[in-house]
DNA sequence: GTTCTGACA
DNA sequence: TGTCAGTA
């Protein structure tokens, strides 16, 4: 569309570029209510500059192995300290259990296919 | 051309 | 999450 408002701020394209997402993920992410947008009259969405580092750091939680229920839960206490809960902190610390293990998991997959590639360059 | 929603894979 | 359809 070519329609003209008074909305400012990042298209959904602006922001896919931004961040690496697609405008497909980044729907989804409105929807899962990760992130939130204004409406222009057209009814395109607009984004705050913020919302860049915002999406950021959902995709790095993504790629964590969190879920969009655990990030909407974490994320309001990432940058605001009196968001932060015993409750939240619990959470944290229970994803961060989930992370160890994965990573001890990753770390031996990777001994494993690294001994493969060991004994087929050897010969 | 870009974005929107809903739907299917 | 990609993609297709029909719009605005």
């Amino acid at each position: 569309m070519t329609t003209t408002n008074s909305v400012s701020g990042l298209r959904i394209g602006d922001l896919a570029a931004a961040t690496g997402a697609s405008a497909r993920s980044l729907r989804y992410y409105e929807q899962q209510e990760l992130i939130t947008s204004e409406r222009s009259l057209g009814g395109q969405r607009h984004y705050d500059d913020a919302t860049v580092e915002r999406v950021r750091l959902i995709r790095q939680l993504l790629a964590a192995g969190l879920g969009t229920e655990t990030i909407r839960e974490v994320l309001p206490c990432v940058h605001d300290p009196a968001a932060r809960t015993p409750w939240l902190a619990e959470r944290l610390a229970a994803e961060l259990d989930r992370i160890d293990d994965r990573i001890d998991c990753l770390q031996r997959t990777r001994t494993t296919l690294a001994a493969v590639i060991k004994d087929y360059r050897a010969g």
